[in-house]
DNA sequence: AGTTTGACCTGAACGCCGTTCAGGTGTCGC
DNA sequence: GCGACACCTGAACGGCGTTCAGGTCAAACT
């Protein structure tokens, strides 16, 4: 068989399902397809760079797109859209956390949180900072969810109650009380 | 020479800020004690317990008694002091994640937080999600800089920022406005 | 139609890694 | 003096990411 740098991103991802982050090895995905492990520098550089097309890949197949009603409203939808992208992963945002801390992919969440802020009336430095501590937030509290091996709880009440906590604290330097 | 347990966490501490937290290996550390790999199986278990004492270690060591002005100082003081002490050792952050996200330590910063946030008169569940928003900010937030490669910046504006966010939404739930 | 290109792959090797195990050795309490 | 035990040796196992020189075959070009 021939494969296309595509084929093999998918079949990393299915393989990501099947055995987890930690079990995941270029050897293991090429007996996986078929192929040296050799075989594989033809379409990465190298391992980073696989994994961040992985990451890449996950989070493009879970776009949706969203109605604007209110700006708190938008961002808590973003967040739970990439809570839920996570969860259909096995290491999703362990995965995803990884890949966007060296720089070689997934900037895509932090981009469309900090567009929300701006479009909301942040400046630029509460527009960046709102949206690391939102992503920090999001990734970190599902990487936890998934590092439990439970089950996704259909619904987490913990992460609506601390997305909150942060909105707030946003909502507050947005539209100041009036005086 | 003869080591206890103590000396290869120390040791292992020093290869830490030597080598970064990528070139930490058994066999390194072995080497770096002029002795073979296999002696440190006699101290810890596996890799994962070397590090998860490690981790514990660099947290007791930055241990400082906090004075109490009012709940909000509190958690501003020993955020910062988490980010002093992380910032001490070489990806410190990174260390100190993957270790509680692994459950093998590093258990203390989580409960310091939620200590505060209960004596600030929070229920269980609010100081628990509280604990942990604080915590995934705290070490995403230094695992960031850290990773920059950059020199610690003496006081990182966006530190703040983000902080005072989280904080501000918390107080909305501990202190809400009189009607 | 024949030739060339280049994408895709082979097979072997290099130097690491964490971990196991059977057995040695020296120090300390009795 | 002696036994117990904390600490270590030396060798091996299986796995990892990565490199490299070279092979193969379909598609593009003349």
């Amino acid at each position: 068989m021939r494969y296309h740098r595509s084929d093999v991103v998918d079949r990393a991802i299915t393989l990501l399902d099947e055995v987890g982050l930690e079990t995941l090895s270029m050897r293991r995905l090429a007996a996986d397809l078929g192929v040296q492990p050799s075989a594989l520098y033809h379409h990465f550089a190298g391992k980073q760079e696989l994994l961040g097309a992985v990451a890449d890949e996950i989070l493009a197949r879970g776009r949706r797109s969203v109605e604007v009603v209110w700006w708190t409203d938008e961002l808590r939808l973003v967040c739970a859209e990439l809570r839920d992208i996570m969860l259909r992963h096995r290491d999703g945002a362990a995965l995803v956390s990884m890949v966007r801390a060296q720089g070689v992919g997934a900037e895509e969440p932090v981009r469309r949180m900090a567009a929300a802020l701006r479009f909301a009336g942040a400046d630029e430095e509460l527009a960046r900072v709102g949206a690391h501590t939102l992503f920090h937030f999001v990734f970190g509290h599902v990487a936890d969810e998934q590092a439990a091996g439970a089950e996704a709880p259909v619904e987490s009440m913990d992460f609506r109650i601390g997305l909150g906590v942060i909105l707030d604290g946003l909502s507050a330097r947005l539209a100041p009380v009036p005086s």
